[in-house]
DNA sequence: CACTAAACGAGACGGTACGTCGAGTCTTGGA
DNA sequence: TCCAAGACTCGACGTACCGTCTCGTTTAGTG
């Protein structure tokens, strides 16, 4: 995912179509293995490039998971544009929920796994994939305090764990599913936390 | 008089001192490793063990790191009797992030992700960590909406995943963290959504 | 092999049971494995009897096999009686070389390989199956000698090498067979060696 | 042309520095054990090389000690070019005799022990070790018999068992030792089982 | 008939080595 | 300078036996 931008290099440029072939043959494992059980070593013999090149271009496994991912699976579930902050929140929550009962689902939970053997990985994932989201809640849900759909003094910080919590700690524990009444439910009764009484 | 079962074992009897040993070992690595990075190996050097002896008893290292973690670290945290299900259930979630915000929630979060790539370590997870406190609290919850101190109609499921799930999931993301501030705010804040209004 | 000749022992007498069945046991592993991939731990499972009962007994795996072996193949191929000792050996040799060709001699083989890196077990090879055997023809070597059928002056230890050094050599490099032919044309030749011009 | 096939190969080449310390420490460990409890690990251990690489380029322990042998000890005992055919094989005879009473003997014992066991080690050692003796001294039986020197109808291999054999057989079961008087005496007394009357 | 004492089966114990796999690094020739 | 190929050291995997040990049980002789 780096490289020099701006510049022009010497020496033979870096050789897009290996790029795409490590991205293509990740993906493609990660369908039948855990992340943990994929090995650089199986992503270089599948996509038919040295180990090298791998190591060259990322820092570790994770890292080319994550692009793999980004490059394979935008997770889009955007906010709506909504006049209500409760409406687009609980629209997004619903195709969030529905979105992590797949495979991202899985493949993101193993993401998370990982960072817990690996600073770096936690990280990259909070980087790529919470804390843009979180500001763009943390916005809807601002602006929801102001027009007086939600608490004055709620911590947006806080709102966010009350509503998204649960579905992650479904995802991660796997206690009871990702289903459709609980993309229905959870919203409804975790917004009640953040409305004035 | 009913006969104790199994009793009168044949042959050499295990050895409790191993066992502890074991235990003690794991327990004692996993301060300074990841249970990704801990190996069976480790283990019996650390311990003065035949690795033999460790796969006789346990089938896989999670086990031996499960059976550590209830040997050394029983994270009580258990519901205060109380007149008021919200007072009972404050407090034990209080006692809980406390609880996660060290050396044990972090134990814990790497069992839950060894949990991601491996069914049976998710299961065990479950089966010691998880299902018997959720009954417990679900027991209270109930208590709670028959005596009005909760909604009717209120699926003590969900209100357990909303009340619990923005721990787990403060622990596994690490956006932000487990300290007393979110100790306090978090029961308050989520309780909410399980009142009537 | 051992034991206490003559005194009246008290406590439990030995198992002629197990000693039987461990030899049995030992046979019949012995005629689908080698020597070497024979374990004493198998031994004791075929044979259902305690690996305890085994170390009690024998201080080695060779020494079980060499008392398996002779309780169950003698391996006889006596000298006959004859006026002549060219005969007696050049019959002797015949049926050495036949009862070599099969079963015994693959075992036999295994014995003598084991005892390379094992001083005990060759010596005991040698107790069992060399020196009682050398001592017979070289008493009926010397009677030739005497009655003018060998040259006057030979050695009766190097004429016994020259006989049946061959045989073993053939036994255990395998370069060529131990069939019929080499069973009538080795004594004829070699004897040669041995008579007066 | 002819094109030398293998020449470019690609990747990284063999180490020639690892494979010189295998057979180093291979050679230094068969001095103060036994083939048999030779291990590879040992061979890695001592020559600070991975076991990998060990497996990489052969197949076994024997394979690498065969290797190893070869190396350090050509074994050369030529036969001396001479007018005679007796007095070449007697010469070598002798050489041969004292090349086994030492070091040599000792490890080509162990080999063949290990053949006993391990069917492929012994073709292996049939090939590097006796089939080219052989070939080479039944030609100068051969020459022998043409020129009179052994009787005619003499089967050089049978021959060649009578003479060699008590070599391999006192090697090997060890009841006599491969000294002076033997080196002299054999083919003095062997050699007459071969000559006309 | 109780008592002693050795042998017995079962099986757990600390070890060592097995042959394999992947990690991350290094070293070639060719593009 | 990049790339593929592939060799390198290292460390862990889970299994098989080693020879020793500790049990409860069995089987004789002796008192």
């Amino acid at each position: 995912m780096p490289q020099d931008p701006g510049s022009t290099r010497i020496g033979r440029p870096r050789s897009e179509e290996s790029r795409a072939a490590i991205l293509d043959a990740t993906w493609r494992l990660l369908k039948t293995t855990t992340l943990r059980d994929l090995s650089i070593e199986a992503i270089a013999r599948e996509s038919g490039v040295g180990k090298t090149t791998i190591y060259r271009w990322w820092p570790s496994k994770v890292a080319v998971v994550i692009d793999a991912f980004l490059a394979n699976a935008l997770l889009a579930t955007p906010y709506p544009e909504r006049s209500s902050s409760i409406e687009a929140i609980t629209q997004q929550m619903a195709s969030l929920v529905q979105a992590l009962s797949g495979e991202y689902g899985h493949i993101l939970a193993q993401i998370i796994a990982e960072g817990q053997a690996n600073p770096d990985a936690l990280d990259s994932y909070r980087n790529h994939f919470v804390n843009h989201r979180r500001a763009e809640v943390k916005a809807i849900i601002q602006r929801g305090i102001e027009n007086g759909e939600f608490t004055p003094g709620l911590d947006p910080d806080l709102a966010i764990d009350i509503l998204y919590g649960p579905i992650y700690y479904r995802l991660l524990v796997g206690h009871l599913p990702l289903d459709q009444q609980f993309a229905k439910e959870l919203p409804e009764w975790a917004m009640k936390a953040l409305k004035p009484t």
